[in-house]
DNA sequence: TTGTGTTTTATTGCCTCC
DNA sequence: GGAGGCAATAAAACACAA
């Protein structure tokens, strides 16, 4: 049994504590070692609303043996210090515990319990911000995959039109008295023609989705984005995002990842592959 | 009032660090 | 080996609908 670490362990610390049958530990009135128990109980009665901490009568009322909340005042106190630094050196705890009135084990239960209260609203957030992501790259992939159709129907249409032109023998185009073109399909746009720039081709094969490409280039940043087409991730907040956590997150790198590709600063997306 | 789900407080056991 | 952190868990306290 580690006595050192164990604030209501009957048997073996301050003796200040009883067990009911099921062992449970829980609060015994009396003389304590560490600290006077009344003075304890008057300073964290137990309460169901903040007009009953007013009243005294209410408190006296209290069974000591019972597990008990902190006050309002406590717990504002500890949050407050838990904003500052979410871990407890033990000079702040001996400070804490004596500002509050508690024991220096109940202030380590508590930003014990408080720690794991905030990652697991961190994991909340993450899982909430990664969703946004995947959303944004399956809408901004959905784009593409139209534009791509698109551009496809304008090759195969410029390319039906070149041998028509062959066959016919009409000669090249050559300056502004030749021959206009045939009216383009009414579904593409002027600013939706074929055009690169770069000498590759900017038809690409999408059909089995976007597919890791380590390169050096993005597949995102090169394709041509039609109009409403380009993808934010948005930032999720939740209501606990209470500043305490200083914007951190378990995936960090993985959102710095995907926000630096969709802001176009980034590099590969070296972590999405669609399967 | 009561049943049920959620939150808070506390314990236990294991792990890591010094 | 002791101190402290974390995950898992228990149980009291609390909220709320029926």
């Amino acid at each position: 049994m580690d006595c050192g670490r164990l604030f209501f362990n009957p048997s073996s610390c301050h003796g200040n504590v009883m067990l009911f049958g099921n062992g449970d530990p829980v609060f015994r009135a009396g003389p304590r070692s560490v600290m006077n128990m009344e003075e304890t109980l008057k300073r964290r009665p137990f309460f169901s609303s903040p007009d009953e901490l007013l009243d005294e009568e209410y408190y006296d009322e209290q069974s000591p043996e019972k597990k008990r909340r902190l006050s309002p005042e406590q717990v504002r106190l500890l949050e407050k210090s838990f904003e500052e630094e979410n871990k407890l050196e033990p000079e702040r705890k001996s400070q804490l515990a004596s500002k509050l009135g508690l024991q220096p084990r109940q202030v380590a239960v508590w930003f014990q319990n408080r720690r794991a209260r905030w990652k697991t609203k961190q994991l909340e957030r993450d899982y909430d911000h990664l969703k946004s992501a995947y959303d944004s790259l399956l809408s901004e992939f959905d784009c593409i995959r139209k534009e791509n159709d698109k551009l496809k129907a304008e090759v195969v249409f410029l390319t039906e039109k070149v041998q028509a032109r062959d066959l016919a023998g009409v000669p090249p185009i050559s300056g502004p008295k030749s021959e206009p073109l045939p009216a383009e399909p009414p579904h593409v746009k002027a600013e939706d023609r074929l055009s690169t720039g770069s000498g590759r081709s900017a038809v690409v094969d999408i059909e089995e989705g976007p597919h890791l490409v380590d390169s050096g280039d993005s597949y995102f940043l090169n394709a041509a984005y039609p109009a409403g087409c380009v993808g934010t991730v948005d930032g999720v907040q939740s209501e606990e995002d209470d500043g305490s956590d200083d914007g951190r997150n378990y995936f960090s790198h993985v959102f710095a990842a995907a926000e630096g590709q969709n802001h176009g600063e980034g590099e590969t997306l070296g972590w999405w592959v669609w399967s």
